[in-house]
DNA sequence: ATATAAACGGAACGATCGCTCCGATTATAT
DNA sequence: ATATAATCGGAGCGATCGTTCCGTTTATAT
């Protein structure tokens, strides 16, 4: 059934790599909404090579998002199996200053002209499982309150990108920081 | 000094007021990147009618975030009047609120494409003003942690306006707010 | 009622951007 | 070395949008 996809010519692999890697940084620079002639014009080729290998600008953007979201994961649980009770708060930290360094993913996450759980179903539904298991482990350990959901986690996270990007230095921040921490680690109502 | 302004005739009075009433609405509803021709379609009138009355499309928007911004400060203070404890809290639900409801200001206030203190800066005093106020009176009632000012509380806003725009309805919403207000009420570090 | 000038609407200009197309180039098999 | 086909770059198309321009309409003073 599956078709044997003949391999890329050796110019063509190198240009698909190229455009990846600039689009990644590219994206992270200027948000989504940046012009594929600008992304071309970085690598050194043309609209058509990128056009060749991503039939639209979406679906380059999708498969950067895609890409920077398994990293986040797999650092998130590395980060998670060494402190437990810490692995929620560090973890929302790190997404806080994406909101500094990677604007297209920040914008993928506040669902900003991109659908996350639409687009990318397979990585939504791990990076939710992930933001659950850290919950729960945080919950368990007991330095987060018990009536807070994955829902409230994933607004916080859009909340803390928009303050980093938008308003907040790294030292405003970690003045903010503590007290969402204090918000997060009060008891119940 | 002042020239006198000759008064505009009536026609044209009248249309400056259907546009202005109409770019409330519909900066509200679409943000500041609406199209001024869809402004046009909506108050009935040619684009160069609104070009008559405000030479930019940013002049137009300023206009109308100035008045709403003053709409805010007048509203705010009735409010901490009555309950000097809980006035803080009931501006940031608000300001939150605003999200959901009016795109147009969040985008100003975070700061997307418009740079509000250059913009508007004697609105922005203000704004800033009642915001110290607001606060002081909060952390005298001692319902606000000390450690606390007023670049915490803009850079909440954002962030929680954020929330309720790309993530939150209402009624997760209402599940965030104690979380916050926890945060701020906690005892410093 | 008429003259005057203010105001009107919407066509059109120039800039931007996603995407396509095609003649020129280049990797690869022989 | 040559033939072949994959790949390339970038000009160009069509759509969108801010802004300007101008022939027509309309309010107002007399």
């Amino acid at each position: 059934m599956t078709e044997k996809p003949r391999p890329l010519r050796a110019d063509a692999a190198r240009n698909r790599a190229r455009v990846l890697q600039v689009a990644y940084e590219t994206f992270a620079e200027e948000g989504a909404a940046v012009p594929i002639d600008e992304i071309a014009r970085r690598a050194g080729v043309g609209a058509g090579t990128i056009y060749r290998h991503f039939p639209t600008k979406e679906s380059l953007f999708r498969a950067i998002v895609a890409d920077r979201l398994r990293q986040v994961v797999e650092r998130t649980r590395e980060q998670a199996a060494v402190d437990p009770g810490e692995g929620l708060y560090a973890f929302l930290v790190h997404m806080a200053e994406q909101g500094a360094t990677d604007l297209g993913l920040t914008e993928a996450f506040a669902g900003i002209g991109f659908d996350l759980a639409e687009a990318l179903p397979d990585v939504e539904k791990e990076f939710t499982g992930l933001m659950a298991d850290i919950l729960a482990q945080a919950q368990r350990a007991g330095t987060v309150r018990s009536d807070v959901d994955v829902a409230d986690i994933k607004t916080l996270i859009v909340g803390l990108q928009a303050m980093r990007r938008f308003r907040g230095d790294s030292e405003l921040m970690h003045r903010v920081y503590p007290v969402i921490r204090a918000g997060l680690a009060a008891p119940p109502d």
